[in-house]
DNA sequence: CCGAAGCGCTACGGTTTCCGAAGCACATGA
DNA sequence: TCATGTGCTTCGGAAACCGTAGCGCTTCGG
């Protein structure tokens, strides 16, 4: 995997979330499991190759697993989305920040 | 901004975050303000051009600025570098995970 | 049984992004 | 003056991504 060279899991992990649309997958997935092209309606513009490729990815990290559903997150992917809120409040203030100027 | 059409700021900020080099540059950053040249040999294989484009990005949110020393985040930053713990604790796990099968 | 519709997924050409190497303008120190 | 180090830029080629179309399959109504 790229970026995994160091050794470091952290370096992987960066590696694998700093791609396209791939923390934004794992955002869609949070209020349970979505077929491929409810997810592909989600990431408005997501092409379907790429998308593909982004889940690919996921589930071979174990990260998000197919289920009769679609797509869902693991309990390894719930664990990573447990971040979510702290990046939802930084971006909160982000905006509000903006609009004051 | 890319991504910020729906008025979320959070798809804004994933949007930021999910280009290539964009979180190893905020970790990179964590133990204190690294010049131009330090941070391109902390990110290993990013090229000048690249990294001088996610400077001025990260630059533009708030979250890097420029310091006598060369670059370092403020205090926005550090508040997005404070949900890096639960990302390294995540892969610490992932490569426990992986090494035991 | 047959067509329509929906599904996950793939193929492919064009565009955007990224890489890698070189180098510029400037500052510092010998 | 000359070497060295800095932030940063340029540019050609490679890789990633987009947009569209469509395949093979299943489901459902007639």
């Amino acid at each position: 995997m790229r970026g995994s060279q160091t050794g470091r899991p952290i370096m992987a992990l960066l590696d694998l979330l700093g791609r396209r649309w791939a923390l934004r997958v794992i955002w869609e997935l949070r209020e349970g499991p979505l077929s491929f092209r409810q997810l592909q309606a989600g990431c408005e513009a997501i092409s379907s190759s790429v998308l593909n490729d982004r889940l690919a990815e996921l589930r071979a990290a174990g990260i998000v697993e197919a289920a009769p559903e679609g797509y869902r997150l693991t309990p390894e992917g719930e664990e990573l989305l447990a971040l979510y809120p702290g990046l939802d409040a930084w971006a909160q203030r982000w905006a509000e920040r903006d609009r004051r100027g």
